[in-house]
DNA sequence: TCCCTATCGTTCGGATGCCGAACGATGCCG
DNA sequence: CGGCATCGTTCGGCATCCGAACGATAGGGA
């Protein structure tokens, strides 16, 4: 038996920590923007082009009925459009608009400067090793395999 | 201009992703103690010895009235215990009970094999790599500055 | 001593983010 | 044509947090 290590030296505790951190920042500086950080992951997946919102829903990891709020919210700004299917007249596609696309690139430069400022002061090379490393403990995006 | 990186491949987004995913595992394994992730801080918290509910908040970050339900429950866990204070009368000073210490030492084998499984197949000298990092990212426990 | 004010814990209402059930509109197939 | 499935939507519920207000208690000054 071991000393126990407290909770807060656990890899689990960091990333729940630091997670919570990042995703306030982040919804901060979206603010400015008029986003949420949730809004992103839908402009993120309509850059590959159109797609339905139950395609949506399971890409993201959500349910459907908060696609709705999130879309809802994305054509107020005019960011995105709903296109009634002509052929499948149930489905809403969603299409990036201009102003979608730019508020695309907004969102990653303010990722890129939040990266800056979460990494300030950390060695180049444990940087890029971190970065390695989360993409490999990240599960599969949009693969939600319930109990 | 640079070919900007989608938001998936920033640290920000790995960090929210993983953090989310992490507490959701968490609280997962946990709750087959009965405990919820937040009340585990309060554990932590407590091993150093009693403590008011007030100095509780700011260490943990949250307002007084999370507390009050924090601790209502370990209380009905018989994990910690309220004793007002003999000198001030307004005080609650938490103490950490057999019970208490006994959930702790279980929430840090959770904690324990929640890294291992969130480490599984990751190089070891880059888990290293990765654990001091984590450790350097994370602001000071406790330390809210408000706008 | 007696107020006036500050502090601690508590209660309550509200905001947020998510889920799941139910429902209308639409499509599909026998 | 009729029954059933699917898509988007609405609605209510649950969890978590905050902030305002309040009672009990403490402390300091007239």
């Amino acid at each position: 038996m071991e000393p126990q290590q407290p909770w807060d030296d656990s890899v689990a505790f960091s990333l729940v920590r630091l997670g919570a951190v990042a995703h306030r920042r982040y919804a901060e500086l979206l603010s400015d923007l008029g986003l949420r950080p949730r809004q992103v992951g839908v402009l993120e997946q309509l850059r590959a082009g159109p797609m339905s919102q139950l395609e949506l829903a399971t890409t993201l990891g959500v349910t459907p009925s908060v696609v709705v709020d999130m879309v809802d919210e994305l054509e107020r700004l005019e960011a995105v459009r709903r296109v009634r299917d002509t052929v499948d007249r149930r489905r809403s596609n969603l299409e990036l608009t201009d102003r979608g696309r730019e508020l695309g690139r907004s969102t990653r430069e303010v990722a890129a400067g939040l990266d800056e400022e979460l990494l300030a002061g950390i060695d180049p090379d444990h940087a890029r090793t971190l970065r390695a490393v989360l993409r490999r403990m990240l599960p599969p995006r949009g693969l939600r395999q319930e109990a």
